[in-house]
RNA sequence: GCACCCGUAGCUCAGUAGGAUAGAGCAGUGCCCUCCUAAGGCAUGUGCCGGGGGUUCGAAUCCUCUCGGGUGCGCCA
């Protein structure tokens, strides 16, 4: 595949001697308008170096770049010099490159097989899954995807909020108030009233708070009746959550959540006092994190026992030491920025060379217009829910635009669950979000049917054309406009992947192929593609196949299903 | 109080390793289905880019101050 960019900066390097291949590519820009070409280089940099004004120094190069085959035209536009490429060269060199990849158009072997873990969803038991935890579900798991695509080997984790004093308290509530015929009738519903329920009478009686945390110790001590009741509620909690990973085709090969690290912790905790670095503060004990201008990392609490901080570092190192990841990721909200920030700096000062592998990619919280999450309040907008009126939505759609679609259900889930994906990931992810069911529930413009409607549209030429594909076609007759914009968009896809990858940020992939649906429903709209004369449907229907193909990859990498019909 | 993040059109947001006239979608209005799926396309208006100052040939983008919102700051996770 011909490379435009680095074409253009060997031309210029070639007949600027003082500027190197690389300092040229640097100075390529993409300008606002297609009029002004496809690239263009500024040449205000130029002008010190050269002593002489940039109009003069782009009006020189222009006369010396005249006649170049892989471009129509290059243009002086005062300080610009203007790249036009050659449309036809252009559009066989990347519906060349997609036909003869396909699926795995954009992907590239960045990682070399490098394992990389990706820590994400990470409910807690016992709780119920509601729209906070979708985001870090749905991006960790297109981030998987991402990295998987690009030549790494990824490690999905779900690092389970199973442990903790609060199991303790559930038990206690379980023995005080609990039904077991409603909890195995409804067990997150009903665990979690046990959990309200409980809060609530310990205000009244603080002795309740004592009897939690005895239940815990008992829990911590291998009680056999406490260690039974809690491995209950995990296996139940965990059906309802694997329903919902059904549904958003999510997948963990690793399910070790806190109570995994357990037995591991000890061993941890004397590697850091060996270090030097733990000491007793106020009868806990901390890493003074001052010099780095950050308050102390709790490792030991009054108590003895360990907290959350300690927890994750020994996780890390047990996945450095099972994994030997080349990046550990973790997808949480922002609020424990702090948090990750500290523990990090402690694996580091523990002297790991691998502490600057371990990355937290923080994003934005959910709220309502009612104001934040709160589960202990009711305010809570629940996945299930959630999923079940998108798909809702989507089946009655479906009934009204194409009641004759085979496998309705199907494709109202693929539908229904996209559109609720695609939400999450069309904005950058630091950004909060409000929810809104109007918002959530849109399928019009920039949403996941949208682009869904693009893919099986252009599905459904290619079933209708009833031809074979192929990359031998007339390119001089891919080159109008609507064209050209279509396949600047290909073009530009798999560097899109790429960027998400390095920024950990899927929206740039949600938008890209939102851009490039658009340019295809224009493109179809004004390009009649099954039309009399064969070599111009060909044509056509290779650049309709390269759409397909490249939505679908798209989709894919963010967890978004690409019905072939809706 | 201190630290970090966010502030762009009525709403939701792109654009921020500086570059040419700041872009989409939604909502509103008006067109387009004898034509490959109208979940579509076309047309139409809107911007002290929160505000002041600075750096620069050039700032939504960088620096600084300031205002508004969010988050965090030791025994929850």
């Amino acid at each position: 595949m011909i490379d435009f960019k680095k074409e253009i900066s060997k031309l210029v390097s070639n007949q600027v001697e003082s500027l190197s291949h690389g300092e040229v590519e640097e100075l390529i820009e993409i300008p606002p308008n297609y009029n002004m070409g496809d690239y263009a280089m500024p040449c205000f940099k130029l002008a010190k170096a050269f002593r002489k004004s940039p109009n003069v120094i782009a009006n020189e190069i222009v006369e010396d770049l005249k006649g170049n085959e892989l471009f129509e035209k290059i243009e002086n536009a005062g300080p610009y010099v203007n790249f036009f490429v050659n449309k036809e060269v252009f559009a066989q060199t990347v519906l060349e490159e997609i036909f003869t990849k396909k699926e795995k158009y954009g992907s590239q072997n960045i990682g070399q097989n490098q394992n990389v873990v990706i820590d994400y969803s990470a409910p807690n038991i016992a709780k119920p899954f509601h729209v906070g935890h979708l985001r870090s579900t749905v991006i960790g798991n297109s981030l998987y995807k991402i990295y998987e695509f690009l030549g790494y080997n990824s490690v999905g984790v779900n690092h389970l909020g199973d442990w903790g004093t609060q199991f303790g308290k559930m038990i206690c509530a379980y023995k005080k108030w609990g039904n077991d015929e409603e909890i195995e009738k409804e067990p997150i519903k009903t665990l979690h009233y046990l959990y309200v329920k409980f809060h609530d009478e310990a205000e009244k009686k603080p002795e309740l708070e004592d009897e939690g945390r005895l239940w815990f110790k008992k829990l911590e001590e291998g009680d056999e009746e406490a260690i039974k009741l809690w491995k209950w509620f995990a296996d139940l909690s965990l059906r309802e959550f694997n329903r919902i990973y059904d549904l958003l085709k999510v997948k963990f090969d690793h399910y070790t959540g806190e109570s995994f690290y357990n037995d591991k912790m000890d061993r941890v905790v004397e590697m850091i006092k060996e270090k030097g670095i733990l000491k007793e503060s106020e009868g806990a004990y901390i890493v003074n994190l001052e010099k780095y201008d950050m308050p102390p990392c709790l490792i030991i609490k009054k108590d003895g026992t360990t907290i959350y901080a300690t927890r994750d570092i020994t996780a890390a190192i047990y996945r450095k030491d099972t994994f030997n990841f080349a990046k550990c990721l973790y997808l949480t909200d922002y609020s424990q920025n702090l948090h990750f920030a500290q523990w990090m700096k402690v694996i580091e000062l523990m002297g790991f060379d691998w502490a600057n592998q371990l990355e937290h990619a923080p994003f934005g919280r959910v709220s309502t217009e009612q104001g934040r999450l709160q589960t202990r309040k009711g305010n809570v907008i629940l996945l299930d829910e959630l999923l079940d009126k998108a798909i809702e939505k989507a089946g009655s759609l479906i009934e009204e635009k194409n009641p004759n679609l085979k496998d309705k259900e199907e494709v109202a889930r693929k539908v229904g669950i996209g559109a609720v994906i695609y939400n999450d990931l069309s904005n950058n992810k630091i950004k909060d979000i409000v929810f809104n069911w109007d918002r959530m529930l849109s399928f019009d413009g920039e949403t996941g049917p949208y682009v869904q409607y693009a893919h099986a549209r252009a599905n459904s030429v290619l079933e209708k054309a009833q031809f074979d594909i192929s990359a031998d076609v007339d390119y001089s007759l891919l080159t109008n406009e609507d064209t050209v914009e279509v396949i600047r968009l290909l073009e530009g896809f798999p560097q899109v992947v790429v960027a998400a990858m390095e920024k950990n940020e899927p929206s740039l992939i949600t938008r890209h192929i939102t851009d490039l649906a658009q340019a295809f429903n224009k493109f179809y709209h004004e390009c009649p593609i099954l039309v009399d004369e064969e070599e111009l449907k060909k044509a056509r229907l290779l650049l309709v196949f390269a759409v397909k193909n490249t939505i679908k990859v798209g989709l894919g990498l963010l967890g978004i299903e690409a019905p072939e019909k809706m």
